[in-house]
DNA sequence: GCGTGCATACTCGGATATAAGCTGTCCGAGTAGAGGGGG
DNA sequence: CCCCCTCTACTCGGACAGCTTATATCCGAGTATGCACGC
């Protein structure tokens, strides 16, 4: 199992755009991060096709969140750069093969697919009690304005 | 993020195994189940090499149980099939680019590592949390020494 | 009748093709802002 | 002095290759069994 690299620099692009007075272009993003400038313009046309970041066009224009930070969850950030699917998606292996079980048995989800469903539930619920406002909280506005205001 | 589709196969393999009552070899495992055989071979190596299977080779040989059902984890299955890496890697992006933090301030992790880092542990202490034998409780051992012994 | 040797058929194990998804890149469409000209 | 038009430069957005990883497969090495033979 591996996560998408892009969730990381998603997530550090939300923090920076948390603490910005204005918006911020996905080059200059790519940038203060060190990282390829292309890639993270298609993580960001992601974050926006969830509703996560707003790109404003033209001249000046850049990314900026739609809600404040303490609204937007590290699990947001994450199922919009990964996909809201299930890790584990269970083919009904009960119901082939010489040992099939009856449909009349299979009313009820497969014992392994409730284990893997639950073990998501607490991955989720983990992600979804820490905020980006949670992240931002170390990184100073200021420090972020000089660099930003260099460029 | 996406796990591999040979943990559902791994995983009723061991379910099978844990109520059989002599060894199974791996093409009739996946006869069982209505999978690929050689693929499922090669997933049955890997629980061989992560110690929760033995191999007995020769006629009448197949794949066994190592331990007791009830000491072997829904997540001893996983890692010994995906890896035990975890899924989200810390590139250590806040020490690169312009907005790079000094070293002196980078000797605590990262805080979006600790939080991907933290869930997956919830991740994994849920799936700890079941064993084999508990997913084995609803197979009948008559039924299936009945399908076996067809064979 | 018993022990031994052999042939056999069956098992696993690793090395090998194929397909999919992630990673990384490029160029075109659209737009907000700035500057110059006219009223 | 103010308004309007144009022009430019900058932005995003989707379409296009390269590469690592997962998927699926094949054939060879090794071994426990069953049988035949000799004692």
């Amino acid at each position: 199992m591996k996560l998408s690299g892009g969730v990381e620099w998603a997530l550090h692009c939300c923090v920076v755009l948390s603490r910005a007075s204005a918006p911020v272009p996905s080059a200059r993003l790519a940038e203060l991060h060190g990282v390829s400038k292309t890639y993270l313009a298609k993580h960001l046309q992601a974050l926006a096709r969830a509703g996560l970041v707003r790109a404003a066009e033209g001249r000046d224009g850049g990314y900026a969140l739609t809600r404040e930070p303490a609204a937007i969850t590290v699990l947001d950030v994450v199922e919009a750069i990964d996909g809201d699917q299930p890790a584990f998606r269970c083919t009904e292996i009960r119901q082939q093969g010489e040992l099939a079980l009856p449909p009349e048995e299979c009313r009820v989800p497969c014992g392994i697919a409730r284990v893997m469903a639950e073990a998501e539930r607490s991955w989720r619920r983990s992600l979804a009690g820490t905020t980006i406002a949670d992240l931002g909280a170390s990184l100073d506005p200021a420090r972020l304005d000089r660099v930003l205001g260099r460029g």
